[in-house]
DNA sequence: CCAAAAGTGGGTTGTCCAATCCAGTTGGTA
DNA sequence: TACCAACTGGATTGGACAACCCACTTTTGG
């Protein structure tokens, strides 16, 4: 899923050794733009950051806003990742309760700093790098996705009502998870992204009473 | 609400006209912030679209900081202003049905860009200055007071359950709000800002309906 | 072992832009 | 009419930073 493209245009293959030193570079970047936003961390601090040298960033990287777009990728992987098996258990309330108390003491532990590694980055670039800005939206979307199977479970198993489309539910809960994760960055409280997410939760809970 | 602090320290009074140029001044700005982000915003350009020359720009403002931070207050009283009338009509279901109609169909004159005014803006500036992000906030507040005060409305009246709690449902439906413009600016399509919206109004309205 | 890739450690260039300064004019108002 | 704020239209400084280039060494994979 993250871009494999080299700067040069000629495809030639990168070895595991350069593959290593690039992800150390997109990995670098993405902590410094995660804690300062990208207009605010240079191309030395990152190369500083990765430990490479020189013109390194220059090799792997046409220019900044190919870094960018490589960062936003690598960062759809990381949330995902960091989620771990909480998104393999979002096909009953309780797994959903489960996953939002791990997002909230996630944003605990970090201070309620950078809000969502792909939605605040893909909002800073939106504007001005289209390219940029699709590459959020098919990260969000995959998210999204993970959410819409747990709930399609519990819809085929009967545990939602049939009128119910588990794709606008999963829709709906990252929509509140994502103003949730905005305002408690704001804020540096976490109330608005417990609060988002319990109104979601109970509203499935309240349909699974129905079913 | 917007500040009036002078550029230099000493509060000399600013007349009618230097109140009018600082506010072409910001109301500039906000526009070019809006469009491109805060960071792809020159002083230049903001002067130019204020119509007004060289330094006028520091007359009014000790730095760009400061001007940023003028801007995230305009953008409050702006946004809640767009939304007119439909802010006071939130106490009923119908009232809110068509606020959520005329916030999509705002979108979708926009073409979907920007997102929210004064979310964006202050996601964008959050972790570099704690000034904006806490005006930033504080802009949110005011704009959740408003959804509090219908909620509150209906809750008096008994149109919703007594254990629910106005304040929660108002924080909820803002989150969903904007996580949803988030969205929506990402992906160009306003549909993540309808269905986000819709599932905490459904939320309401089955509340509604169990009081 | 050899060719290509990876990497070092600089230097350089050009541009953009925030911020400052100033000498002078206009305009309102007490 | 005197004063002061508002305003003009520049010039300038200083720094930051992206982007590019190069001579050379080390690593690696076939």
């Amino acid at each position: 899923m993250t871009g494999n493209e080299r700067a040069e245009t000629g495809g030639r293959p990168l070895t595991r050794r350069g593959q290593e030193t690039r992800q150390r570079i997109v990995a670098a970047a993405a902590e410094l733009m995660f804690d300062n936003g990208v207009a605010e961390t240079t191309l030395e601090e990152i190369r500083a950051a990765a430990g490479v040298s020189g013109s390194q960033v220059y090799h792997y990287f046409a220019d900044k806003q190919a870094l960018v777009r490589a960062v936003i990728d690598f960062q759809a992987d990381t949330v995902l990742d960091a989620q771990g098996d909480h998104l393999d258990r979002l096909d009953t309330l309780a797994g959903l309760r489960a996953w939002r108390d791990f997002l909230v003491e996630h944003q605990r532990r970090l201070g309620c700093r950078g809000g969502c590694p792909i939605g605040a980055l893909g909002a800073e670039v939106a504007e001005t790098d289209a390219v940029a800005r699709v590459a959020a939206a098919r990260g969000l979307r995959r998210w999204e996705g993970r959410i819409r199977d747990g709930l399609a479970a519990m819809h085929a198993r009967g545990d939602l009502p049939a009128v119910t489309d588990p794709e606008d539910l999963a829709l709906a809960i990252l929509a509140a998870l994502q103003g949730g994760l905005l305002m408690t960055q704001l804020q540096r409280d976490t109330r608005p992204l417990e609060v988002a997410l319990d109104a979601m939760l109970d509203r499935i809970e309240a349909l699974a009473a129905t079913a």
